[in-house]
DNA sequence: GCATATTTGTCCGTATGTATA
DNA sequence: CTATACATACGGACAAATATG
C-alpha cells in the first residue's frame, strides 16, 4: 500500500540529498491533494472561525470567484462541508452555513457525553502520553484567559476534550469528535458572547486533568459528566 | 427554523385534502434530491451487498457510463462516499472500493465498544420502544438462521446492534452507527464465508436482549463486551 | 398572478498533468 | 523513452427551479 516512490537511484556524487523525506507521506506540499479538498479545507476554516456566519448563504458564483475555482470544483468541496454538517444544501435554493437549533444542542451534547465519558472508563490509567496532551490543553487554556484571549480560550477547551476523547487510541473515534466540535462551533458563533461561554470551564478542566494523574477515573468522569451538563445547559438557555 | 412551507390557504371547496402530508417533510418522493445523492445511494448499497467487492476500480468513464451521469455528478458521489470511507481516493488515479486492514478492523470495533456499551449504561431501563426494536432484530435473526439465509442472518445482527446504539436516543450517533456498521461490511465481503461469521451470534444476541428485557443492564453489558471481543478476533484470524 | 432575471442542476468539450504498458 | 489511457480542472451550454419586480 501507499507506494513509497523508491528513490533508489542516487545521483552518483559523494553529495548527500538536500531534500529530507517530504515525499512518501501525505503532506499537503506541493498540492498532493485536489483543489476540491482545499477549498474545503479553506471553507471550513472560515466556518470554525466564525468568519463565515450561521446562516451566510454561499452562491456558486461569488463563491467560486472570490475562491478561484470553478463551479464544478466548487460544488465537490459543498458535498464535503454538507456531508460534515457545516453547511446544509437546500436543492435548486443553494448552500448556507447551518444554523443550529435547540435539539442540535442536545444530540451533540449526547453523542459527546458518550464519547469521552467512555474514553475516560475504557482508558483505565494507562496510556501517559495522553494525559500530558490533556495537561497541555489545560495549560494553554489557563495562559490564553491571563491574556483575556477568550476565543484562544474557548479553542484550547475544545482541545482538552479532544485530548479526553483521545485516550480510547481510535482515529475513527478522532474523527468523530473533530467533526463534532466543528459543529459546535457553529453554536458558539451564534452568540457573540465568547468570555461567559469558556472562562468558567477551565478550573473544572484543571481538577479533571488532575483527578486523572492521580488516577480517580470515576472522579473524573462524574467531573466530566457535571461539566458537559452545565455546558449544555448554559447553550440552551441562549435560545 | 428549517422553513415549514405553510400551507395556509386550503382550497375553498368543502373536499378535503385528497394529498396528506407528502410535503412538509424531507420526502425522497419525486427525486427532491440531487443525482448526486441518488448516485451516491445506488453505488454504498452495491458496496454493502457485496456486488462491488474491496480493490474493485471505479474508472469515471465506465462508472459514468453504467449509471448515465455525467462525470461530474459521478465526481460529487465519488467524494461523498470516499468522506463515509468507502471510498478511498488516490490521486491521479482514481477511486476503489476499500481494502480492510488489521487495523481498521481493531479501530471500527474499537470504537463499536465505545457506542454499544456506552449506549447500554445510558438508558438506564428506560425506552421502553427500544427494546422492541431489539427483539424484533433478534428474531429476524433467528428466522434468517432457521431458514438458512446467511447473508440475511448478518443483516439482522447488525440491526440489533444499530437497534442497541438506538438506545441513546441520539441521531448523530446513530448516524455514525450506520457508517460503521457499513464500513464493517468490507471486512465481511472480503471473506466469502457468511455462516460461521453470523451463525454463532444468534444465541448471544437473544441472551442480551433477554437480559436488558430483565433490566440487567450490567450484566447485558458485560455479555456484549465478550461479544465485540470475540467477533474482533474471529475477524482478525482471516488475516 | 405574471413576466423576467437570477441561480442552481446537469451535461459536454477540452486542455493539462499524471500514471502505466 | 514513448505512447496511451485516464484523472484533473476549467469553461460553456441549456433546462429547470427559484427569486424578483
Amino acid at each position: 500500500m501507499a507506494g513509497p516512490t523508491a528513490r533508489d537511484s542516487a545521483p552518483t556524487g559523494a553529495q548527500p540529498d538536500p531534500w529530507p523525506d517530504l515525499l512518501a507521506e501525505d503532506h499537503a506540499l506541493l498540492d498532493r491533494t485536489s483543489t476540491a479538498e482545499r477549498v474545503a479545507d479553506a471553507l471550513r476554516q472560515l466556518i470554525i472561525d466564525g468568519r463565515l456566519l450561521p446562516g451566510t448563504r454561499l452562491s456558486e458564483q461569488s463563491a467560486g470567484k472570490a475562491l478561484a475555482v470553478s463551479r464544478n470544483t466548487l460544488r465537490e468541496a459543498f458535498r464535503l462541508l454538507v456531508h460534515e454538517r457545516l453547511l446544509v444544501h437546500e436543492f435548486h435554493r443553494g448552500v448556507y452555513v447551518r444554523v443550529l437549533g435547540a435539539d442540535d444542542v442536545t444530540d451533540l451534547y449526547r453523542t459527546r457525553r458518550l464519547l469521552e465519558t467512555g474514553a475516560l472508563r475504557g482508558s483505565s490509567a494507562t496510556r501517559r502520553g495522553g494525559l500530558a496532551a490533556i495537561e497541555e490543553a489545560v495549560a494553554d487554556a489557563e495562559q490564553a484567559a491571563a491574556d483575556e484571549r477568550w476565543l484562544d480560550v474557548g479553542t484550547a477547551n475544545m482541545r482538552f476534550h479532544q485530548a479526553i476523547v483521545a485516550l480510547a487510541g481510535s482515529p475513527r473515534t478522532d474523527e468523530i469528535m473533530r467533526q463534532l466540535t466543528a459543529e459546535l462551533r457553529l453554536a458558539f458563533h451564534a452568540k457573540p458572547e465568547p468570555r461567559p461561554f469558556h472562562e468558567p470551564y477551565i478550573a473544572r478542566n484543571r481538577e479533571i486533568a488532575t483527578q486523572l494523574a492521580a488516577g480517580e477515573v470515576d472522579a473524573a468522569t462524574r467531573a466530566l459528566e457535571a461539566y458537559l451538563t452545565d455546558a449544555e445547559r448554559q447553550l440552551l438557555d441562549a435560545f
